[in-house]
DNA sequence: CCGTATTATGAAAGCGCTTTCAGAAGCGTT
DNA sequence: AACGCTTCTGAAAGCGCTTTCATAATACGG
């Protein structure tokens, strides 16, 4: 062992061994100007016999790159997000780029969010529904740094990319098969969070098909489901308890819609035959529910891919689509009264 | 806008506004050495109206360190990830570290995931199942580079540290389970992975209970089953196909049971009357299956906290439990007869 | 063979931060 | 009033890489 070989390799030490300088030994390392063959063979030899790794930090340092996406959000729990990270992941590794985490979002400021996954820090930066609020996003982008929006649209006038999935139309035309094709003219709507863009558009859709069959929308039909299970079972408890009568639930998304049918299968009221239940989302489970749930298919390692796409276009070229909506698609299972 | 402001300020910028020397600006910044009060003060204004932002990358130069854990694997699909991820991200949070997450596993080699997440890029790195070779392990462990393995024992005498789940004593509890409350002789194993512990100790709780029980072990109740749903379909249906009887089976994991249970249905066989089925690792669909499966719980989230409670711990003082052995815990339902 | 166009190589500056080492104040003693 | 201490602050040297600029080496046409 020579008396440096505990110290991990620099360039120089590189360079000392192939009897040339740094500057040929950051050439062959980057290909970035011609060097003779030989030279790049001693090179070669030497790196591989030192063992030599270049850091990051001196290269970062030096160029002004981090090669670094970052992904915000709030938490990673739930079925949503696997396949969205799969998606982001599988786009990052493709372009080259590093996949930097963190579920800071809203537990810290945007000042503490910058230290770690902001300007220089990290090329770029994708932000899950709302994780940051308008300050935090306008924070970024005051400085021209690249983010792009997942599942939440830009504050008004701000030109962020963001990458989202068609919620309206495809609520309308659930709530639209439960009117035409079951006849169901109570339908309960458990509404998702508030913040939640999604929530928003699924509720419109929901009024909107309403209105179109002329049914008049009952207030005490719209609770909260909070795309939770648990708040979706009391929910319905609550109402089966008011003696509100419902021929079918239109729960704001999947896991809602679990607690929709623990509640209604609590009660001895038959899915779907006595209550219609469907959802959103389609995660993973729900194909697997007792009855098998209708609902809609968001691509959501699709979005994940476009969502990463989208960012790194934007730090490469300066420009990205303003907004990827992504189609979703009805599924026909058993819980809406179908056969499946 | 001043001449510079469209470039983001430096920790020069900052001096020079506050009218103090970058030492001093760095030492407020880290807190590392007492500043008086009032420059403190002018300081932190310059910061703030200056909207700075110290690059990490010349503070990991500077430092070499880079405040990052590394976690690398080979996909982030299936539903095992998402808790794992998330007990990591929590730890990582808690800690001050930030998590690159890379899925290059044997896609690459070991000196290309150097570059990424090796020393000096990563302050250390999380190893999932056999997402890297025996070779590149060692090659981790050689350069005294801090690592822990995720499912997966060290190669033979290297000192690695290695949280995994108990995986024996519970497949034997199953099987025992199987034999001695459901009578059940002929017991079908799909194993997992070659290449994955987990599988072999699966296995081999399997057979311990056989032979515990004296029922000779039959090769042809062996088959594969690769954690995977359609693969163990597959098997059953040759099985079925080949006219071999069983009345149970023992999926290697819960995604596999899903297949089986596809098969056994779609030939008419009752689960669990005619054929008993368990699985292991009780992801969050199986309590949704028809029937709910009966499995054995893996604390995966705590897998998740553990290693990188432990990694912290390796970089932070040079020393990790050698192995985290985290407990698991039959789950009875109603796949294997019972009334759960 | 000589002057010029073309390459391949090296020296050195710089990326933005931390930290060591000295020096400048400020303080209480004698 | 001079001394030694203790605090606080600044100058400057790195951390390991990239890149510009200049130079040495080679090739070429005449």
């Amino acid at each position: 062992m020579s008396p440096r070989s505990r110290q991990a390799a620099t360039i120089h030490d590189v360079a000392k061994r192939a009897r040339v300088s740094i500057s040929t030994v950051s050439r062959v390392l980057n290909r970035t100007a011609p060097v003779s063959e030989d030279i790049v063979e001693r090179v070669q030899a030497a790196m591989s016999k030192l063992r030599f790794v270049p850091r990051t930090a001196a290269r970062n340092l030096a160029l002004s790159t981090t090669n670094m996406l970052g992904l915000l959000l709030t938490d990673i729990y739930g079925d949503f997000f696997a396949p969205m990270l799969s998606g982001i992941d599988a786009v990052a590794f493709e372009t080259g780029y590093h996949l930097l985490i963190s579920t800071a979002g809203r537990k810290k400021s945007s000042d503490e969010i910058d230290q770690s996954l902001g300007a220089h820090n990290t090329d770029g930066l994708m932000i899950f529904a709302d994780s940051l609020d308008e300050s935090g996003i306008a924070h970024f982008h005051e400085r021209g740094f690249p983010i792009v929006l997942i599942h939440q649209s830009p504050p008004k006038s701000l030109q962020i990319p963001c990458v989202t999935v068609e919620n309206k139309a495809a609520s309308r035309k659930l709530i639209d098969h439960l009117i035409e094709v079951h006849h169901r003219k109570r339908i309960v709507h458990l509404r998702g969070p508030q913040a939640q863009e999604d929530s928003y558009w699924r509720e419109t859709g929901y009024r909107e098909s309403l209105e179109a069959h002329a049914i008049p929308i009952d207030p005490r039909l719209i609770g909260r489901g909070e795309f939770d299970r648990v708040t979706a079972k009391t929910t319905i408890d609550q109402l089966i308890a008011a003696g509100i009568e419902f021929d079918a639930v239109f729960a704001g998304d999947d896991e809602s819609a679990i607690g929709v049918i623990d509640a209604l299968n609590a009660t001895n009221r038959r899915v779907p035959a006595d209550v219609a239940v469907v959802g959103f989302d389609d995660q993973r489970l729900s194909a697997f529910l007792t009855p098998p749930l209708t609902t809609v298919r968001a691509p959501t390692e699709e979005v994940g891919r476009q969502a990463a796409q989208q960012l790194v276009k934007l730090i490469r070229t300066g420009h990205a689509e303003p907004l990827t909506l992504l189609p979703t698609e009805m599924i026909i299972r058993r819980s809406c009264g179908c056969n499946g």
